[in-house]
DNA sequence: AACCAGGACGTGA
DNA sequence: TCACGTCATGGT
């Protein structure tokens, strides 16, 4: 067993399943994987996706409250809003002349997809979407198996000395996969690991990698 | 008051 | 390719 996997299975135990993408309607799921349900729950995992970029998930929850409270938690109704009113909606969650513009893009790409699961690469077309949002989407939205790598990865990685500081984004993805995959061999069973190894990961760094000098008390 | 948040883009070397 | 500035509100 790899250090990866030992990682893996010292959050599990601490924390507990995390129950990750959660809803606006329904919260957290921990122990079910039976989602998302339908498109609206498709496009609010990719709005949320974009809202939370290098943001609180507290402020995101705001925008998406506000935004159901205006009837408005889905494609057609965003797209029918006018721009400012949007942005208004939106203020919480940062970025949101950026934002609004890139839930918009997506929106386009999100109306030509159909019920089709995008690939890695259309989705890194759209503006507004990067390398983490990319395999956010497909590893919540479309149950992809696709590691999801953020700043509270790369610093507990660095922290515990696996890799190294100038690691690209790329880099440790494909060391996170290589590293797992030589132990979990099912394809559910996988899936479901890199699910819950980043809700853990974000769990767990919330706790001992956001203020400096991160890895304070850190049991790893 | 400074620092960080479940990053991405545009620019210049 | 990559380092750097910019985008913006909100909590600690």
């Amino acid at each position: 067993m790899n250090k990866i996997i030992q990682i893996y299975k010292t959050l599990y135990e601490k924390y507990g399943t995390q129950g990750w993408w959660p809803f606006i309607d329904s919260g957290y799921h921990p122990s079910e994987y039976d989602f998302p349900k339908n498109e609206n729950q498709i496009f609010e995992i990719c709005l949320g996706v974009i809202l939370t970029q290098n943001t609180t998930f507290t402020s995101v929850v705001k925008s998406l409250n506000t935004l159901n409270a205006m009837n408005c938690l889905d494609y057609k109704a965003i797209k029918n809003m006018p721009l400012d009113t949007l942005k208004n909606t939106i203020k919480p969650s940062g970025y949101f002349n950026q934002k609004a513009n890139y839930i918009l893009a997506f929106i386009d790409f999100f109306e030509r997809l159909e019920d089709k699961t995008p690939t890695r690469e259309e989705l890194l077309a759209i503006k507004g979407i990067g390398p983490e949002s990319a395999d956010s989407i497909l590893l919540y939205a479309y149950n992809q198996p696709e590691f999801v790598v953020d700043a509270y990865t790369k610093r507990l990685l660095l922290h515990a000395g696996l890799i190294d500081e100038k690691a690209s984004y790329y880099a440790i993805k494909k060391f996170m996969e290589s590293e797992i995959e030589k132990e979990v061999k099912d394809r559910d069973e996988l899936l479901i690991c890199y699910q819950e190894f980043h809700a853990l990961i974000v769990a767990h760094a919330k706790l001992f990698y956001s203020k400096k000098p991160y890895g304070v008390g850190c049991f790893l």
